[in-house]
This record gives structure tokens, C-alpha cells and sequence, in this order.
RNA sequence: GGGCCUUUAGCUCAAUGGUAGAGCUGCGGACUUUUAAUCCGUAGGUUGUGGGUUCGAGCCCCACAGGGCCCA
């Protein structure tokens, strides 16, 4: 680094600015690979382009210096000074004061080399900004705390690092380009609460000053959204960062971005269309709607299966399951089949594991896991024909729970019996019970459309279409602080 | 929370309990068609932190911290 500090200071010194605010670029280098892509091997032209990036090889021969260049999301391109063309100095001064990693500005002729490769080749050239720390080699992978904790790095050595930037933002831009195209709008609700609800998590704790008010951020959209319809937003939704105060990690963030849409006049079928249709739309413009996942190849413009929760767990276990099946049974079912439950766990969360751990990781294609039992989702509305269960899917794809959808519960009162009843699980010490949110309440006692409703985890999606653990589809993943 | 692995040069990694090394990077030099250029030379270290065992510790033991994997 210090070599480095020297050179800038022997830069500016020489009056040669190392940090200019401006150079002359004309190009883009990707641009000029374009424009020039038709020139044979060998083919020189007279057409004049100013041209910038990072150097990330360079090769100095006596009197022909070679550089690569890179820029922005991974284009590169060859520069070439040549000791007629550039004159002594000038070739002197790149050789003494460039180093791998710095920004250069390049202006010459584009022609391709002896042996192929598009070029620049460098009537002048001018530092464009000076680089005082040296690169991560380019041609070993940065151990994978390295690259989380100076993504900046990681990004200029690897392209599947920048490729996933651009998937990501991708992916955004498509699912919001479906729910514009069906009608959906897009509101921004507050992250600081009193009250967390809408999902079953430990929240982060704070403190507003100006109220002398403890705060939660969210750990859902839900209850905002809801409001919203209420209001007469019929089709409404919300992406945005939540977050969870617990365990960090190869699937768990503590804070992350999730979708919640809201549909007025739609069920638990028409919310689940629209799911499918929102990871097409996603698919079409990242890849391909056929994916090689770990477990297997998914086919997404399949049929997507609608499985009830207890035909599934039946079939796995072998004897007939309903709601009606008592604790005891199903905590031998659990013991038969290896799966560990704490014994004290009430019947239906029983259930929930049995569904968990033998139904859930053999479902590759994408599966609507549904007809729950009631304490699987307090927002969901009953059944319309099956007495005790509720009209919610877990949408499964390779073996991992992509979303999840309701037909939304609008009963005020209803509504007041299940939050009050979770709220007796809070006092009781549940840490992820949901809280009784009375403005929720008051909300819906104006009158709520029968709606559906659903959420998905972006991240979790990203990981499906990339293959890719959780902190690298987070550009900046959380870790402790170093040593 | 439990178990296993891991932390050594800017980066990626070596090193029977006995003088801490290599490749790339960096620095100096040679070379007018290179592609991770090549060749010659050279610099670079409180081995995560703190204790302990030992004549002697990067290596063995303990504690702590960071990272990873698996399990709950």
C-alpha cells in the first residue's frame, strides 16, 4: 500500500491527476466490443475511441504493453500500448505507474491483434483513479468469508458475484412487471410498529425518542396491507425487508425481502394462479421455466398438484390421518417413522412435523400443500366444507416451502377469537405468538372483501433460480464483527 | 444449544514437537502481439487472542473470539 500512496502522491505531484473528476470517455466497452465485432484477426481501423475500466491483467513487454480491462458487470476488453504509437514517455509513465486493480482512461484506435483479440490500441492514456490496495488474485476463489466481508472485492474478481446483482435486480423487475400488468399498485407501509403481527417470529426491539415509544420492526406486511384493502386498494401489494431476531444461516437471514400480495375478490385458487404465474413471470426473464435443482430437475410450467395436508401425511405414514386423529397416535406415528417431536407438543403441531419431515423434501415439482389445520396460519379463513381446517397452501418446489397463501380472514370477530388466543400464547410465554392488534381489528369491523392473499420470501426464490445459499443472493449478509 | 472442522504473507494454501515455505500479488530488471504472458532478481510474518505443558509449540492442552458444515 505504501508504494501505491506513492505513486498517487508522485501523480498529483507531476500534475497528473490520480483522481480526475473527468476524462473524455466516448465508449462504453461494451459498446465498442459491439460496434467492432465484425473485424477480423489482424484488421486494423483509423475510428478513434476514448474508452475506461479497471485493469485486472496487464502484460508489459518491452515496447508493446498489453492491459485488460473490465467494466461494470463483467465486460472486458484489450488495450494495447505500443511504443510507436504512444511515444517513450507515455509508455514509461503506464509501466511505472499502473497496477493491477487501478481505473484507466484509454483513448486510440480500435483494431483486433495478431491474434484476434478486439483492442484498443492507445494514442495517449490517462489514470482515471488509483487504486492504493492491491486486488484479491483473480485466479483462486476468495475463501467464502472473504467475499462476504468485502463483497466490493468479491465482485471485482467474480462474475457469478455479479451475475447475481443483475439476476436479482431481474427478478424484482419481473414480479413487479406482473402485478403492474394485472393491476396491482405498490404501497410503502412503516417498518417501525408498535405491535408486530402478521406472522409467528421474534421481532427486534427499539425505541422511538420522539413518541418516548418502544418500537418493533416488522416482521411481516401483512396487517398494512389488509388495512389497505379495507380501505379500497383492492389490489395491492408490498415488497419489502423485514425482519426476525433469530438464528443466522445458510437459509436464514435475519433480515430479508419478502412479497405480500392482496387480491379483493379472490380465494386460496386465484391467489395460487397468481403465484404461478408470478414465478413464470420470473423464470422467462431470468432463464428457463425447466430448473436443475439439487434434488432434481423442476418443471415449472407443469401442472402445479394441489395436495391436501392430511391425504399427504397419511400416504407417508401409512394409516389414515385426519383431524381428528389423536395426540397419542400421531406421537407413535412420529416415533415409527424416526421423526423427533418434543412430547409435549399440542396435536396439530404433532401434525405439522409429521408434514414437515416425510412429506415436505419429497415434493419436487411444485406442489400446493393445503387444507391445514386451523393453528397452521391465525389469519386464514376456515374451511368452506371441511369442518376445523382452513383455506391456506404452502407452496412446495424441490423439497423446500417457496410461499405461502390464504383465502384471508375478514370476520371481525372471528378474527378477535384467534388473535386473542395467540395473544394468550404470548403471556404464556410463546415468543413468536402474535400480539392483539386492536387498530387491525378496528380495521376490519369497517368491512373487509373477501380476498386472497399471499407471501413469498424473494431470497428463498432467488436461492431456486441461482443455486445459491442465502448470503450470496444478500449482496450484504450480516456477520459478526471482525476480531 | 450440541458435535465436527477451521483461522499461517495482500489473496489461496503448505510446513514429523526442532531454522515458518510455495504460487499468485507487490517491488526492480529484460522482452513490439500477449491472453492467469514468459524469464531473471527481490521484498513480504507478533502463525486469530490469552494462558499452559515442554530444553524447544504454527503443531499438544485449556479458555476466548471469528468462520464453515452437520444435528436439535
Amino acid at each position: 500500500m505504501r508504494i501505491r500512496r506513492d505513486k498517487r502522491d508522485r501523480l498529483i505531484a507531476s500534475g497528473r491527476p490520480a483522481y480526475p473528476v473527468w476524462v473524455d470517455r466516448t465508449h462504453s466497452l461494451a459498446q465498442v466490443r459491439e460496434q467492432w465485432a465484425h473485424l477480423e484477426t489482424g484488421e486494423e481501423t483509423q475510428d478513434r475511441v476514448g474508452v475506461t475500466g479497471r485493469v485486472v491483467f496487464i502484460r508489459n513487454t518491452g515496447k508493446l504493453a498489453f492491459a485488460t480491462l473490465q467494466e461494470g458487470i463483467g465486460t472486458r476488453l484489450q488495450v494495447m500500448l505500443s511504443l510507436a504509437e504512444v511515444g517513450e514517455d507515455a509508455l514509461a509513465a503506464w509501466k511505472s505507474d499502473v497496477d493491477l486493480g487501478d481505473h484507466v482512461f484509454v483513448e486510440g484506435r480500435v483494431i483486433s491483434s495478431r491474434r484476434g483479440e478486439l483492442s484498443v490500441m492507445a494514442s495517449s492514456w490517462q489514470m482515471a483513479s488509483k487504486a492504493l490496495r492491491p486486488m484479491p488474485v483473480l485466479h483462486k476463489d476468495m475463501s467464502e468469508e472473504s467475499r462476504v466481508r468485502q463483497r466490493y472485492a468479491d465482485l471485482i474478481v467474480r462474475q457469478e458475484a455479479r451475475d447475481m446483482v443483475r439476476t436479482k435486480a431481474q427478478v424484482l423487475g419481473a414480479i413487479r412487471g406482473v402485478l403492474a400488468e394485472q393491476g396491482y399498485l405498490e404501497i410503502e407501509t412503516p417498518i417501525l410498529q408498535l405491535i408486530h403481527g402478521g406472522a409467528a417470529a421474534r421481532p427486534f426491539h427499539t425505541h422511538m425518542n420522539a413518541f418516548d415509544q418502544q418500537m418493533v420492526l416488522r416482521i411481516a406486511l401483512e396487517l398494512n396491507l389488509k388495512k389497505a384493502v379495507v380501505g379500497g386498494v383492492d389490489r395491492v401489494y408490498e415488497m419489502g425487508r423485514i425482519f426476525r431476531n433469530e438464528g443466522v444461516d445458510a437459509t436464514h437471514s435475519p433480515e430479508f425481502t419478502m412479497l405480500e400480495v392482496y387480491q379483493a375478490w379472490g380465494d386460496q385458487t386465484t391467489i395460487g394462479a397468481l403465484m404461478r404465474e408470478l414465478y413464470l413471470g420470473v423464470a422467462d426473464a431470468v432463464g428457463s421455466r425447466v430448473l436443475e435443482t439439487p434434488r432434481g430437475s423442476v418443471d415449472l410450467g407443469g401442472e402445479w398438484r394441489w395436495l391436501p395436508v392430511y391425504d399427504a401425511v397419511s400416504e407417508a405414514v401409512g394409516e389414515t390421518v385426519t383431524i381428528d386423529t389423536p395426540r397419542e397416535t400421531l406421537l407413535a406415528y412420529a416415533a415409527k417413522h424416526g421423526v423427533e417431536v418434543d412430547p409435549g407438543l399440542e396435536k396439530d403441531k404433532v401434525f405439522l412435523e409429521l408434514l414437515s419431515e416425510l412429506v415436505e423434501p419429497g415434493l419436487l415439482q411444485p406442489t400446493f400443500l393445503c387444507d391445514y389445520p386451523a393453528i397452521a396460519q391465525p389469519l386464514a379463513r376456515p374451511h368452506r366444507s371441511a369442518p376445523g381446517l382452513i383455506e391456506a397452501w404452502d407452496l412446495i418446489i424441490a423439497g423446500v416451502e417457496r410461499g405461502t397463501g390464504f383465502s384471508e380472514l375478514v370476520d371481525p370477530i372471528i378474527q378477535r377469537e384467534v388473535l386473542t388466543e395467540q395473544s394468550l400464547r404470548a403471556a404464556g410465554g410463546d415468543p413468536e405468538a402474535m400480539q392483539l392488534d386492536e387498530d387491525f381489528l378496528r380495521a376490519l369491523e369497517y368491512g373487509c372483501p373477501p380476498m386472497g392473499g399471499l407471501g413469498l420470501g424473494i431470497d428463498r426464490m432467488i436461492m431456486l433460480f441461482t443455486d445459491a445459499n442465502i448470503r450470496e443472493t444478500i449482496l450484504f449478509p450480516h456477520l459478526k464483527p471482525e476480531a
